[in-house]
DNA sequence: TGGAAACCCGATAAAAATGATCGGGATTCA
DNA sequence: TGAATCCCGATCATTTTTATCGGGTTTCCA
């Protein structure tokens, strides 16, 4: 189990636009000096604008910006935009429902995990990223 | 951001086995009857012996039973054999530290997402599970 | 004692998801 | 007008997931 690239990619993009909040808009290829392949970061910052995440000047000068405050938007919103919805399986949506014994059990546990991960990614927002920055990196 | 059906069918197979705990082994034949593929299921119950969840007994009249009671099994520790640690990216693990501006501030949140789901998955044992039993099925 | 029932296991194939690249188009600023 | 910049569908490469194959070993039991 494992969030992949794209979450992650997504996540530090919207870091670095939250640190760069009201300096106008960020061009493409300064984001992705973190790291990322420019196209492929471009894909990604085409679904965080089409979910209303962030939001684009064209042109020259032009570049990406937060469409709303580091508060409003979480962790779990972009990673939803990026990665589509969390779920677990398919029996959470759609599928001839408990004709095995004992499959409703598990699908109960399997609904909660999904809720409570999701209620952690939604607990997280860019804002708190922020505030997290004064901290000592431990890594060093 | 999903978890893989390796893990729905090894938590499924599990609350089978937890079902069915204290009547002998249980043929493989018998669990993979939910509707998994069998020799893929066999794969994954190879992952939980190896990981000491279930215990096998060879031979005609053979198969798998649970080798701890279902209140010491977790879901956690059943997704972790069957789809390894849970982790969000590399970042993480090992990687020449905080080069980049943000960069750091996005890694805590990282830990912080993996500490929760982790937390989450072993809070469900597989006694949690059978308890759930009683239930009305919301399918239906 | 032999055969059937059952688990064991490495290898490989097929399918899907992810990660990345390409090439051209549209917009805007100076 | 031209450079900077975002937009976008298509495609390719890589990795992961899912599934299958073919043979092995162990054990029961008639």
């Amino acid at each position: 189990m494992k969030l992949s690239t794209k979450g992650k990619y997504a996540v530090y993009a919207m870091h670095y636009l939250a640190l760069k909040n009201g300096e106008g808009p960020q061009a493409l290829k300064v984001i992705a000096e973190m790291g990322v392949p420019e196209q492929y970061l471009e894909q990604l910052l085409g679904n965080l604008r089409r979910a209303g995440l962030v939001k684009t000047v064209r042109g020259a000068q032009g570049g990406y910006e937060l469409a709303r405050t580091p508060k409003e938007i979480t962790v779990g919103d972009i990673i939803e935009a990026t990665e589509g919805p969390i779920s677990l399986s398919e029996c959470l949506s759609e599928q001839s429902p408990c004709t095995k014994s004992g499959t409703c059990a598990a699908r109960y546990v399997w609904e909660k995990i999904t809720t409570s991960i999701n209620d952690i990614l939604q607990g997280i927002t860019l804002q708190d990223m922020l505030e997290q920055k004064g901290e000592k990196c431990s890594h060093e």
